[in-house]
DNA sequence: ATATTTTATTTCACCAGTGAAATATGACTT
DNA sequence: AAGTCATATTTCACTGGTGAAATAAAATAT
């Protein structure tokens, strides 16, 4: 049975009547929250899903991906971090993690003795060619009946969301 | 400085350079995903700072949101897991957190004792319309610039995005 | 040249979440 | 009536993530 739709209609459900209780809430607003945050969590355990057989999860793929992407195949944690919404601690056990199955390295800065210099192998690479193609059928299935004003209209809307958010965020407020 | 976008950017650059490599990767849909979930984890931030001065968690809200939201206040640990999207483990930590802080009550089914029944209270309903209010102003910037018709096509979209995920879902396949 | 502040990363102890197993109960089959 | 299977929840041991503190190094101020 469809479990996503499911969880759709039983928040509209509650939406509305807290919405008749709270006449004052943002109904529309808060839905579309909602609603981006379920089918988010679904996005990420569909993609946890995928990557399973190869005994990734979402962080340590997209740290290898971010390493895989670059020129020159390599970044720091720092760098990393930010890429890929981590924490410090966090970037070190997942650094760790791939150190250990041999799909990066770690080594020295020659400019600066605090930093880390993340590098994918060789081994990495090929485990990530390997790893991407059966992915791609699922992905283009996500959006298979999307037109291409529709795949236009979600990148702007989500990108003007995502500009609302840094404008809020009192994280990153100078 | 503008974190998400600047995310986004390198994002966008890495996928890029990935589709030159791997051409045959559906990159308007990769980049799609990736824009959905880095939205998403924004938005969980953001929602998280919120709830920070109540001591409550996202996965702690939802669950007394749910319960405010029905009519008679209550439910049980296996249907707050189906709407929350929780597992039955965590939901059993996460009812014994809001029981331990007076907001809701755990008592026996009548009809079934294998079932628990999950109860607001009076202090976890004022609780709720305490905390509610003052998250509405930040809900509503972050649409502040979304027209009528801009809101109804990314309800549309992330409904039809949530659509073709329930039809990809191994997990709920008949 | 020295002291102070800032930056980069790691370690530590903890929190939120998970899968497997245990327990109790209800439904179904024989 | 008894046995088997399914369901609901909790417990246990673990994983992935966090904030604070520690450590080392670089930048800045004096």
């Amino acid at each position: 049975m469809a479990r996503l739709t499911n969880c759709i209609a039983m928040m509209n459900e509650g939406i509305e009547r807290v919405s008749q209780i709270i006449p004052q809430m943002p109904a529309v607003e808060a839905r579309l929250c909602r609603l981006m945050l379920m089918v988010g969590s679904s996005l990420e355990e569909e993609l946890e899903f995928k990557l399973k057989p190869h005994k990734l999860n979402h962080s340590d793929f997209l740290t290898l991906m971010i390493l895989y992407s670059r020129p020159d195949g390599s970044s720091t944690p720092g760098e990393l971090c930010e890429f890929a919404t981590q924490g410090a601690t966090n970037m070190t056990r997942i650094t760790n993690s791939l150190v250990k199955r041999g799909l990066i390295t770690r080594g020295a800065s020659a400019e600066d003795r605090r930093r880390v210099v993340i590098r994918i192998t060789a081994a990495g690479k090929r485990f990530v060619q390997k790893m991407l193609p059966p992915m791609f059928p699922r992905v283009g299935a996500m959006f298979a009946d999307f037109s291409d004003a529709d795949k236009r209209n979600l990148s702007r809307l989500l990108s003007k969301l995502a500009h609302n958010l840094d404008q809020l965020d009192p994280g990153t407020q100078p």
